[in-house]
DNA sequence: TGCCCCCTGCAG
DNA sequence: CTGCAGGGGGCA
């Protein structure tokens, strides 16, 4: 699910929610959703399903802040621990507050888990639940149905050299990203699409396929352009397209064609304004050309033929 | 720089 | 049943 924007919004609710709180308890209900020590692999039964230990050192620890690194989430603790998350494409972060009754072991409230049928609702945790996190005032839940997403416990201090924060290349709304930027970042890419430079991490982070797609539309490049054909006028373009969708993303809350929500467990909204993403076949609403799907990148690719060369 | 893989569920 | 899905790691 999640692209910076679905990350900022799962961030900024979350910050709303938890920071202040003291973790009570942990229980990991995936082992390899919880990347820790894999020889502790003693698991137990808990309500049917099986647990295994958790670090010693997340426990009583109070939750200092909450932040985003590309498409990466940081819990930082009191002493000088914290908690990575990435929730890749299908990781959820449901908090319910404890006063939401009935309380007890679940958390009590259920939730419409990205059911279609909007009067379905689901207890948490649900079975995709991995790891669950009893807070003071709450109940904090990783789902993750296809189990990609994971959570790990590091020092504060070696956040960043944690494998996958380590490679990040430049936020989108740092003041470093500019025009010349990008345009320095393509031109070492000269054979590569468009579409795979705007996805790579390690050149600028948060991008994923909705975004690309989208930014590439009101930029009107076509995804399959190389890297060494893209004009300097064309970068600017690019540039302002790129703040603009993600801004977007992040008003509307993120896009949830699927399972993603907010932390309240609220859909995000941004799926109705997307201009290609998931329109194969619809009209372009900028012109009289139909969207269509390619594969570029290994990846699912929606652009309006007319308008994006 | 591309391809397969991790895993589960859903649409066609 | 096959193919595909908001990500990214490891391998040619």
């Amino acid at each position: 699910m999640p692209e910076l924007p679905e990350v900022e919004t799962v961030v900024r609710g979350l910050s709303r929610h938890i920071v202040g709180q003291k973790i009570k308890h942990v229980e990991i209900l995936s082992a390899k959703s919880f990347l820790w020590n894999p020889k502790l692999t003693k698991s137990k039964k808990v309500g049917g399903k099986t647990a295994y230990p958790i670090p010693q050192e997340i426990l009583r620890r109070t939750i200092k802040k909450i932040s985003r690194r590309g498409k990466g989430i940081i819990i930082d603790l009191d002493k000088g621990y914290s908690i990575l998350i990435h929730l890749k494409m299908t990781g959820q972060l449901i908090y319910i507050p404890k006063d939401k009754k009935p309380g007890r072991t679940t958390g009590g409230k259920r939730l419409n888990y990205g059911h279609p049928d909007k009067n379905f609702s689901q207890a948490m945790p649900s079975k995709h639940t991995r790891v669950w996190f009893e807070l003071s005032k709450g109940n904090l839940y990783f789902n993750d149905q296809r189990r990609f997403g994971w959570v790990k416990l590091t020092p504060t201090q070696d956040v960043f050299k944690d494998k996958f924060f380590a490679k990040l290349g430049l936020e989108p709304f740092d003041k470093k990203f500019t025009p010349p930027f990008l345009w320095s970042a393509i031109q070492r890419h000269p054979k590569a699409n468009i579409k795979a430079i705007i996805l790579d991490q390690s050149l600028i982070t948060g991008i994923g396929n909705i975004y690309s797609d989208e930014a590439l539309f009101y930029a009107r490049l076509k995804p399959t352009r190389l890297g060494r054909s893209i004009t300097k006028p064309e970068v600017t373009k690019l540039y302002a397209a790129i703040k603009k969708v993600l801004e977007k993303g992040i008003k509307y809350s993120g896009t949830s064609i699927n399972t993603h929500r907010t932390p309240e467990g609220s859909m995000g909204k941004m799926q109705n304004y997307l201009a290609v993403y998931e329109r194969e076949g619809q009209p372009c609403r900028s012109c009289k050309g139909i969207i269509t799907k390619i594969r570029v990148a290994g990846r699912g690719t929606h652009y309006c033929p007319m308008c994006q060369h």
